[in-house]
DNA sequence: CTTGGCACTCGACGTTTCCGAGTGCCAGCG
DNA sequence: CGCTGGCACTCGGAAACGTCGAGTGCCAAG
């Protein structure tokens, strides 16, 4: 029951041409636009054994066919090589990324650059706590009895928690805290952490317990908590160009873009930064958004991906062109993030 | 010329129906809804005189009539008294902003929250850093030739910047350094650090100066760049519920939420706490958004306000409500901010 | 297996018709 | 002088209708 290289070809064509006309196919403009070198009779029979498979449909009769999602997954699959970037793209990609001034700004200009690129809604995930190291601690006195504690990462991230503590502290004790906290946590990633600060608190005085103890608890809540990770969005805007299907599209994508928790299942799982995510249509249904599509890849300066970015768009979107994008654009941040 | 009584009444009653029903107006529906206690045909004459004065149009002969920009000026500014909020709304706020655990939590659920109670988009600029002041300053050496100097200001705000030196430097110099600069600028006005840093480099010996400098470049640095204010968006979703005209609302609305730039100009300058600010349809022609109305009004623990938030929704939008929750979240976050 | 021919289907689109909400005007009334 | 009921008029929107044509499935012949 495989589909023979002409049919297959067939379904490339209907792909291409529903994507760029946004209109059902029919057999003549696919055989005049595509030299196929058959009759539109043939091309019908075609059309009717992949729609018999279920590759593609009829959105009533007598119109042309449309590639489900079945259809598309195919597509992307087996018919389809990356498009690589044009030079102009290239370009593009460098003058914006060039001069980040901190990791804020890298995500913020990522996930820009993403949207633009691929004219389309761009989601990024800032990297994750939880696969980076600490790079040091701080302890700010605000108060007599209040405390900032800060933690920077080694991606460059920062963290701060506000710690009220019970009764007021001193200075070089907060000083020498400080310092032992830093020898015993610096370099080590997030996992190790938890152990190395256990045994710490036993080496204080009493008097200095409770402060001790306030910031350790402090530091293992921001690592554990922050799993909560943050977004990033861009290219809201095009979602216009998405055109008429408001209610089977716009809306729940509108509620989604807010609602980082479906957003963040959307982007699914760090892959490594080479392979590309791809889920079309009804395979996002437990988000509710069985009328997108995602294109999604991990990124980090290592072979394990930090977290995850990506591209959401109507099934019916240009996937060689965004896939290949979303993977140059990946690559180029998981370089800069490795320069750091 | 000035309008009677009655003339008010029934501007108000249009604007009210309008805002309700989404379909332009007609005398006979006026009477009915409202006990206005005279026929329709008085008030069609009503209604020709608010017409000929600007106040009301109509869409076309033979329809109801619709608020004109100026009809919901004279509404804003003489018909109506904000709404108080139900206690239901007060306990959402209360619960919402319950347990805020820094100064970007604060302002990523203000802005869900004023989102979800005007069922409009909420945009909220980040506590701005020019009118704060400098709480700490910290040095922290991630390399031998590079440092990230972290600025903590008196609103609980972190700004941080990579800087990298010609030339190693030394720890104890740098703890030297972190100490004179903080010695120096803690407790100040952003606007008094440049005169209060700039003898400070002639203190430290020749072969501190590079890193004194460097220091220095980049605190100010980080002090006038920031001034690009950062803005928070909730409640796009919302925005399906404003309807159907796409192009003169929804487009430019869409592209308006990217531009951080229009949003910033849109929400204004930052009126004091107590002060709501209504700009309505053609207001914010230079924005391109002529369509839309905002309600905003700054916020901050002082007099003085830090920033600016508001709600950026159509020309027919409940205002009463609206500028209700706009001014109760604004104070209510006020009162937390000064907490801090 | 491919092809041209042919009858058939059905949505898109333009035209026409019809309905009624809403208006402006006017003459009469308190 | 302002309010009111009556009345003719206007005009947009919905519904009904007809036409057009793209596209299909099937079939017999090559």
């Amino acid at each position: 029951m495989s589909l023979d290289d002409r049919k297959l070809a067939v379904l490339r064509a209907i792909v291409e041409d529903y994507v760029s006309t946004e209109e059902p196919v029919g057999s003549k403009a696919l055989v005049d636009r595509h030299n196929l070198g058959v009759s539109p009779a043939t091309i019908r029979n075609d059309m009717a054994v992949l729609e018999e498979e279920g590759y593609i449909a009829q959105p009533h009769t007598s119109a042309g066919r449309v590639p489900t999602d079945k259809g598309y997954r195919l597509f992307v699959d087996r018919l389809t090589t990356l498009k690589p970037l044009s030079t102009a793209e290239r370009r593009a990609i460098q003058t914006f990324l060039d001069g980040v001034v901190d990791l804020d700004d890298v995500v913020s200009r990522t996930v820009r650059l993403l949207a633009q690129l691929t004219r389309q809604v761009a989601v990024m995930q800032y990297p994750s706590l939880t696969r980076s190291g600490v790079r040091h601690v701080e302890l700010v006195a605000l108060a007599s009895t209040r405390l900032l504690v800060v933690l920077i990462t080694d991606a460059g991230r920062i963290e701060q928690r506000l710690v009220d503590l019970p009764e007021p502290f001193d200075e070089v004790v907060l000083a020498d805290v400080r310092a032992r906290i830093n020898a015993a946590v610096c370099g080590l990633p997030f996992s190790d952490v938890a152990a190395a600060v256990e045994p710490l608190a036993r080496r204080f005085g009493p008097d200095e317990q409770p402060l001790v103890n306030a910031v350790v608890a402090t530091l293992l809540e921001t690592l554990v908590e922050r799993h909560d990770e943050r977004l990033a969005v861009a290219g809201t805007a095009n979602l216009t160009r998405f055109g008429q299907d408001f209610d089977q599209f716009f809306e729940p994508l509108l509620e989604a873009l807010e609602e980082h928790v479906v957003l963040l299942r959307l982007l699914g799982e760090a892959t490594s930064p080479s392979t590309l995510t791809v889920r079309i249509g009804h395979e996002n249904e437990l988000t509710g958004l069985s009328a997108a599509s995602v294109v999604s890849v991990g990124y980090g300066p290592g072979e394990q991906a930090l977290a995850t970015m990506g591209v959401l768009g109507p099934t019916r979107m240009d996937y060689p062109g965004t896939m290949g994008a979303v993977r140059a654009v990946a690559r180029y941040v998981s370089r800069i993030l490795a320069g750091n």
